[in-house]
DNA sequence: TAGGCATTGTGAACTACTTCACACAAGTCA
DNA sequence: TGACTTGTGTGAAGTAGTTCACAATGCCTA
């Protein structure tokens, strides 16, 4: 879906039923920066000036390590907005942000954000539930990497990937997933090499098939069942 | 500190400068609940019910794994809130809530705290910094347990238990915690015999004093310079 | 004062990962 | 076409943590 620059303040339902005039208003406002992959749109620490959204593209949420390792926090695509946290508490950015493809992005200046949010409570409430489902997410994360082991961390993983993507066309079918074994290693915080021997694994059980930058699941009830089976050290 | 049950209205953040009357309308619909060592205040996914504040002692926020080992969240001390997240968003609570030590809690349900916050943008404004708060947390604790290991996370996690409770007297002077080696495990999620075995290290090296339940530290400077220095894997 | 429970210390064996070192395949650009 | 880059597969060796098993110590209370 190619989202007008328009229908993400439209759209989103952080901004609710904003009038026509209200959202050409925003707009006025708003600017679209295009970047390529891999380009940096904020850095750890910078400023928090402004609140993204996603009209086309993706932009990764990441943190790097003192070695230079570098986790993937979160993924976001066209639709979405990123960058609130910094806005909202005045502190630095929490991560960096770098275009994960080329994308167009919306960048709304802190100030005219603030000023549309102060007279409007409705859009508070859902500044609030917005935070809130990013707060269970991020406990979960934590909660998983304590609690699970890799491979099923890594089902769960693809799992929420292909939930991302939609339900697909059947809910029977086998999805693909235009990924390397390095990003997915990359979100977990684990190595490549592990990603790749235990996706070898699952090809040859029949879950899934793998090729260059694809990943096709063909059996979704045993990445399930790997979850809760997948306790730690489970001796 | 002993907080008189409207203090925590009165002075906590979240409620900014209510007037006398404001604090006192609202300890009408709040109830205080009294609770022992252990006892639990809400179960994972219970209803949202409500709205808790510490007035006295202290609540742990954990999760369970399936094989029933737990994970410490969060400790909240008398004067802070806690449970917001399943009130404001409406699922259910998203860990379970259990006294540390005998505690006194102030319960304000969640129907008069909404009507509370519907008419004050402000206390809206304080609830979103409250939530940016803990997910900067959340976010650190994942970044914290994937890149660093056990012996930084753990010198980082007694050095925020120390600065928890207040600058102490003189800035230089060794401080005294009073925490099990088991509850320190499960503030990291890993096992007690290698905390035991960390600290005796430390121990050997001056670094700490140990004793029931007491863990004074004698050189901080030294447990700071083990968490930049404790990277993951350094080969 | 004895008995019981919670806490700590420690060694031995194990395991779930990591790093390192490659080989190989596939796409891309001069 | 060839050279280069990016992605994948795999084995060998290493290591940071785990579980298990137990001893010892201190505290609480009957």
């Amino acid at each position: 879906m190619i989202l007008g620059s328009q229908d993400l303040f439209r759209l989103h339902p952080l901004f609710g039923a904003l009038t026509d005039g209200e959202a050409r208003e925003l707009l006025k406002c708003a600017l679209v920066k295009r970047v390529a992959a891999g380009d940096v749109v904020f850095r750890k620490d910078d400023p928090g000036d402004g609140l993204y959204g996603v009209l086309t593209g993706s932009v990764l949420i990441v943190v790097e390590s003192l070695e230079g390792k570098e986790l993937v926090l979160n993924k976001h695509d066209a639709g979405e907005l990123f960058g609130e946290i910094a806005l909202l508490d005045g502190e630095g950015r929490s991560a960096a942000a770098i275009a994960h493809e080329a994308s167009e992005l919306l960048f709304l200046g802190r100030d005219k954000f603030l000023a549309f949010l102060r007279p409007r409570p409705k859009a508070m409430i859902r500044i609030i539930a917005l935070l809130c489902a990013r707060l269970r997410r991020s406990t979960n994360l934590f909660e998983d990497s304590t609690f699970l082991n890799v491979p099923a961390r890594l089902a769960k993983q693809v799992i929420a990937l292909m939930d991302g993507r939609g339900p697909s066309e059947t809910s029977k079918s086998t999805q693909t997933l235009s990924i390397s074994q390095k990003e997915l290693a990359q979100m977990l915080g684990v190595s490549r090499e592990f990603v790749s021997k235990q996706l070898t694994v699952w090809r040859e059980a029949g879950i899934v098939e793998l090729g260059r930058r694809r990943l096709t699941v063909c059996d979704e009830r045993a990445l399930e069942q790997l979850i809760t089976g997948g306790r730690r050290v489970p001796r």
